[in-house]
RNA sequence: GGAAGCGUGCCAGAGCGGCCGAAUGGGCCCGACUCGAAAUCGGGUAUGCCCUAAAAAGGCAUCGGAGGUUCAAAUCCUCCCGCUUCCGCCA
């Protein structure tokens, strides 16, 4: 949520801010006039109560009965406006920082920077689930008789590769040499503390999600709901990785906390009826690797970048060809104030397809979440979050089995991999 | 799933209808003593909101959360959440 000093003094400045993030600017106006009216009760309310308190302690009780009549009228009228006023503010998303392109969807997205060569085959590439099924490592037919469209089975030497993957990410965001070189390309000086390996819960509750900003008005639709137990199934391992200092106040000293999560994640795909039906670039359910950190807000951009040069570097490790994406205002998630998506080239497709995403959510999940800095001189300010996709492993198993096909049919394994496979290609043999 | 108990400030821990934003101890900060330190003594030490240009002063709220009873609730009642212990089940 915005800070509501800030709408209150910077009423322009939102409205400007919100339209480009395609919300109604007329919603400001809204909140204000509800804001105001908020105000007014909230101050006759409490005289009320202040003469009350009074009237009790002399003991005036037909006085006090009075007063307490007129309080619970005063105290239902203030219920209505604040429930409205509270709407309007889920209603209102982060605003977008200065650098942010201007947009109103996917089509106007910058492309900022490319990475790889584009490879060449001497025979016609096939796509993944061509690929996985000839090698017997994809089954989507039985997944979808068994759990219904959009699941799927890895196996053989494609379920060793995601667990190599993870094993690989958790070690190269544990090790202290390449966080360090990775750190300094944002800036010599720049924080190089390692991230904290977490599996997290998969399941949330929905007061939570809601301070995760993550259950609002659109967003509902998307999650999957338990409703024996008033539970929600992450879409994400940020979605639990983003309280997990919820009403805490962390010491500036302790800054930057850097998280790496493995979880399975769970999409509803609601409204992608009929999009991306092939294969297992979209469906309900796959694993991912999320990076979520709390730091300080002069250094919550630049922990991005941090981010997305962590994401190219896992990226070229691989040797898989990107692009990096500035995401435009119209196209961003309603939290972030910045957003970096990465793209990778899959042959199968011949283009490149999102598999990363960088935000930056400045306080506005912070707020909420009631998650502060303790500074130095002993006051507080809330926190700046950042997370960022380490690899969506289904996608980044496409992405590795297209990019890396052989004449044959056979994938070669990335060689950083290897170690952790203990085999060097996925043929019909294995 | 069944049974019992518990949830108070930075921590420990009293309070069990008004005198309680909350005793006491510890911690932390400031001051005195000291060459300095320890010990000792004195003072201070929550958050949110309203009012304000801002602050001061003032007011309101907060003792896990939401309701309820009452003129008045940390204290009584209901539900929820969390924790602990025991039984059952279970990877």
């Amino acid at each position: 949520m915005l800070d509501i000093n800030f709408i209150r003094n910077n009423p322009d400045a939102v409205r400007e801010g919100i339209s480009f993030k395609k919300a109604d600017p007329r919603l400001v106006d809204d909140f204000l006039s509800f804001d105001k009216s908020w105000r007014e009760l909230v101050n006759e309310t409490d005289n009320l109560r202040s003469e009350q308190n009074k009237a009790g302690k002399n003991r005036e009780i037909e006085k006090a009965k009075e007063l307490k009549e007129q309080i619970r009228r005063n105290e239902e009228r203030l219920k209505n406006v604040e429930e409205e006023r509270e709407k309007i503010l889920r209603l209102l998303p982060n605003l977008p920082m200065a650098d942010v392109p201007a947009g109103k969807d996917e089509s106007e997205n910058q492309v900022i920077r490319k990475w790889g060569e584009i490879p060449k085959f001497d025979f016609e590439p096939k796509d993944h689930l061509d690929l996985g099924e000839a090698l017997d490592v994809i089954d989507v037919k039985t997944a979808s008789e068994v759990s219904g469209s959009r699941f799927n089975y890895l196996k053989g030497g494609l379920a060793m590769l995601e667990f190599a993957i993870v094993q690989y990410v958790f070690s190269v965001l544990t090790n202290k040499e390449i966080v360090k070189k990775i750190a300094q390309k944002i800036s010599p000086d720049f924080p190089d503390k390692v991230f904290t390996p977490v599996v997290p819960p998969v399941m949330i509750k929905p007061e939570i999600y809601v301070k995760m900003a993550r259950l609002d008005p659109g967003q509902e639709e998307e999650r999957f709901h338990l409703p024996n137990d008033n539970l929600y199934l992450v879409g994400s391992a940020e979605h639990t990785l983003g309280p997990i200092h919820m009403d805490k106040i962390i010491p500036e000293a302790d800054l930057p906390l850097r998280y790496v999560g493995f979880s399975t994640a769970f999409r509803r795909e609601a409204g992608s009826y009929g999009k991306d039906t092939r294969g297992i670039l979209r469906v309900h359910q796959f694993d991912k690797i999320e990076m979520e950190s709390f730091c300080l807000p002069e250094l919550s951009v630049k922990e991005q970048d941090f981010f997305v040069a962590i994401q190219e570097y896992l990226l070229q490790e691989l040797k898989l060809p990107y692009q990096a994406v500035a995401v435009c205002a119209g196209d961003m998630g309603g939290p972030d104030a910045r957003q970096i998506d990465i793209e990778t080239w899959m042959p199968g497709q011949n283009r490149y397809r999102e598999t990363h995403t960088a935000d930056l959510m400045t306080d506005y999940q912070a707020r909420r979440l009631n998650t502060k800095i303790r500074r130095t001189d002993n006051s507080t300010e809330f926190i700046h979050m950042n997370d960022g996709t380490a690899f969506a492993i289904g996608r980044i198993l496409i992405a590795i089995m297209e990019n890396y096909q052989q004449k044959d049919g056979s994938i070669l394994m990335p060689e950083v991999l290897q170690k952790y496979l203990g085999f060097e290609k996925i043929s019909k043999s294995l």
